[in-house]
RNA sequence: UGGGCUGUCGCCAAGCGGUAAGGCACCAGACUUUGACUCUGGCAUUCGUAGGUUCAAAUCCUGCCAGCCCAG
């Protein structure tokens, strides 16, 4: 009897085409869509955004196009309270938060994972570009970066345990986004050719700080740009609207660009520097999940990246006794920001990743 | 009230008789499953104002207005 295998489907091409190409490895599949949240309550009626009910209207489609079943869950509550939650108190806190992060770990790979254990699947499969490899000698799981690794995903999972690990399937990893869209075409997916999905899945318009405010019913408190000296800049719309190395927004006319390079919570001040001022080369990493082995007695080499979009640059990296990671990069790296995840790899295979200080 | 200086895009600022540099800010795209960064493009038919000189003025001259400084 064949395995079975529940498709996180979001209404996307990547998802669409994972769903199609689990079922051609053989495996039992129904597609399922995670309602996150219901457009009212972030402030649009029909946007274009993941998981409205177009996308849900989509990912049926495709569901049904492959002779699948299709479930749609309501995650709703769970979404509110463990992702937009998190978002909110972490730019409260003068944190940079990543709610994709969350989102997978809370949402797919905790919420969704256990509805499939209790609907007796096997396995998730999701469209994120990344790879999950068995590795024999050590009895593990690794994850990898995708084979495309412009279009790689790998940074976003680095919470994922071995349980996790050993029960989800990434199809795409080995493929280009060239040919997702050319299987997604072949197929006759109604969303072929639908674009790809950014900014924040609940905040469609990219206003984040505009959501928060909507939905802490906190109006955030102006206060004042400082210099690195103290001196009073200019006036600011409140920290939630800044984050460490922006540029932009910040309405200040000077000599040169100026960027924030700190935001203060304790005298609601955001301090303001030149763009080289911006450059660190430590940090520290808490709630570290470590993937490709136990956490090391003796400082690690790796590549690691600080951000989404970070190359990853070559760094050491030492256990702390209380756990936490201490990070030393060669060279000093632009605008590290708290809150932001650093994942460290070796070569291409995820060695484990925590949240930044 | 005398004397001096200054008035060019939202801010700073080139220009000094030949037909408005640049930076910052801002706006629009691109890039991007986070926030950012970055990149590309846009952004004064007009130089406080009213006249005058000149083929030609932001640039020279005169009046006026505004701001700053010094003197009293």
């Amino acid at each position: 009897m064949s395995k079975r295998a529940l498709i996180a489907m979001s209404g996307g091409v990547d998802s669409s085409v994972a769903a199609c190409l689990a079922a051609g490895q053989g495996f039992e599949c129904a597609g399922a869509t995670m309602k996150l949240f219901a457009n009212e309550d972030i402030g649009v009626d029909r946007e274009k955004t993941c998981c409205s009910l177009e996308d849900v209207e989509d990912a049926r489609a495709v569901a049904y196009s492959l002779g699948m079943e299709y479930y749609v869950f309501n995650f709703t509550l769970d979404f509110k309270k463990q992702v937009i939650g998190k978002f909110i108190s972490g730019y409260q806190n003068g944190a940079t938060p990543n709610p994709c992060i969350d989102c997978n770990r809370y949402m797919k790979f905790e919420k969704l994972l256990s509805r499939a254990s209790e609907l007796s699947f096997d396995y998730i499969v999701t469209g994120h570009y990344a790879r999950i490899e068995y590795d024999a000698g050590q009895d593990r799981h690794l994850l990898k970066k995708a084979a495309d690794e412009n279009k790689d995903q790998s940074y976003v999972l680095y919470s994922m345990t071995q349980p996790q690990l050993s029960r989800t399937l990434l199809p795409l990893g080995g493929l280009c986004k060239t040919e997702i869209r050319q299987i997604a075409l072949r197929q006759g997916f109604v969303n072929a050719k639908k674009r790809d999905s950014q900014d924040i899945c609940f905040v469609p318009g990219g206003d984040y700080a505009k959501f928060i405010e909507l939905a802490s019913g906190n109006v955030c408190r102006e206060g004042d740009f400082v210099d690195t000296g103290g001196r009073v800049l200019g006036r600011h719309k409140g920290l939630i609207h800044y984050t460490i190395g922006q540029r932009r927004g910040l309405g200040l006319a000077m000599k040169t660009p100026m960027y924030v390079q700190s935001k203060n919570t304790e005298d609601n001040t955001v301090t303001l520097c030149t763009n080289d001022k911006l450059f660190s080369k430590t940090l520290t990493a808490a709630d570290f999940n470590w993937i490709a082995c136990e956490p090391p007695g003796e400082p690690l080499r790796v590549k690691a990246k600080i951000r989404y979009s970070h190359p990853g640059d070559w760094a050491v990296a030492w256990v702390l006794p209380d756990g936490k990671v201490h990070i030393e990069f060669d060279w000093p790296q632009r605008a590290i920001a708290r809150g932001q995840a650093v994942v460290l790899y070796d070569n291409d295979i995820v060695v484990g990743g925590g949240t930044i200080q």
